[in-house]
DNA sequence: GGGGTGACCCAGT
DNA sequence: TACTGGGCCACCC
């Protein structure tokens, strides 16, 4: 699998989170790992920091439930307006969704 | 080719 | 609760 496919399939994956729930990255590079042999939250970050406009990367948060920097606000905002169960600085992981979940 | 960096993660202290 | 160290891997000097 060629990188700029390993985003297309990052992207595509983050398109089918359903609102009002998140995944974190390392959830994101653990689902695809099967289809692409490469897993690695470190790289899902900077994914979608440079691919993930157009995209709902607000449902996708750390692993404690964090937004990214430089983007609390905004995400804060689409989460609420999503019904995302929020918990002190962030989303509130229990709602947190998986692939097979969706299927 | 070598080294620093980052929207990360986990275990240990 | 907060910090640290090691692992991670594409990108950019």
């Amino acid at each position: 699998m060629r990188p700029d496919e390993y985003v297309e399939a990052v992207l595509e994956l983050v398109e089918r989170i359903p609102p009002g729930r998140v995944m974190s990255y390392g959830a994101v590079a653990d689902a695809l790992a099967d289809r692409s042999g490469r897993a690695s939250a470190r790289l899902v970050g900077s994914i979608m920091a440079r691919h993930g406009g157009g995209v709902p990367w607000h449902r996708v948060v750390n692993a404690a439930g964090r937004l990214p920097p430089g983007h609390e606000r905004e995400a804060r905002e689409r989460l609420r307006a999503e019904g995302t169960p929020l918990r002190g600085p962030g989303a509130d992981m229990r709602a947190s969704w998986s692939p097979e979940e969706g299927m």
